[in-house]
DNA sequence: CTAAACTCCGTACTTGAGTACAGAGTCAAG
DNA sequence: CTTGACTCTGTACTCAAGTACGGAGTTTAG
């Protein structure tokens, strides 16, 4: 057997399809209940996975990729549903400058990080600690 | 009475200290538990404490602000006690490093983004949707 | 046929930095 | 002296994205 149901399409337990996606078992289930995985089909008592299934989560890791929170990429899928381009624009967009202000900050406290490296190279009393002194 | 103390400095029941410093009664707790803050004098049942907390917050916000952790901040405060200078060097460095990768990253994340909104706008097909089906 | 491997469900735990709350005790102003 | 504001301890909850586990049921390879 290769692993094919009727329709042609590659057939998985669910820790096969954890193996194949690169995930945990546990996680499949979790992306179930959340509600990111449709349903799948049960032969008997145990899920059966659909190559649908492997790409959706194959999906649902590149939006992680990028930035997307699972709310967010659930938001997505439903967007697919829908084919509502516009708001996939404007939830990309704010995303993008969620993302900016993050970096900001980021270099902030590098910068901050620097300096105090810089001025303790220098002198003695050492700025990083005396930070603690006010 | 303008709560000071004998020592001549201010004196400050936990309500007053987390007015002061700005954060809340609990978190004030917190970093006690957490041994970020020195157990205060006690008068009766009831927690004093004088500037030195009052300095030691606002210590602990700004290396939060620059991004330490609450672990590093404590390891911080104890290099201090050793007047350690080059660990405390050591550590700022690997933070930079730290938050380098983390600016890194998002901008990976910003520029698929950035991309995917380019061609997004130009043909019919959303990209953004498009990463659904592979 | 049997034993190993797999799966089921539901619940609890993880990290980090707090926040919330219950129920009891204490302090200070009027 | 009372009342309201404050504080005490200890425990549980928050968020996000899973991970871990217990105990039972199922499947499959040898």
């Amino acid at each position: 057997m290769d692993a094919k149901n009727h329709a042609g399409t590659a057939d998985y337990t669910i820790g096969k399809l954890a193996d194949a996606a690169g995930v945990n078992v546990e996680t499949v289930r979790y992306y179930e209940r959340r509600g990111l995985l449709a349903q799948p089909t049960s032969q008997g008592s145990y899920r059966r996975y659909g190559d649908t299934h492997l790409e959706r989560i194959a999906f649902i890791r590149r939006a992680q990729g990028i930035g997307f929170t699972l709310d967010e990429t659930a938001e997505l899928l439903q967007l697919n549903d829908m084919a509502d381009h516009l708001q996939a624009r404007q939830l990309a967009q704010a995303k993008i400058a969620d993302i900016e202000q993050r970096i900001q900050h980021l270099q902030g406290m590098q910068h901050a990080l620097q300096h105090l490296l810089k001025t303790c190279r220098m002198g003695k009393p050492c700025p990083i600690i005396a930070m603690a002194l006010k």
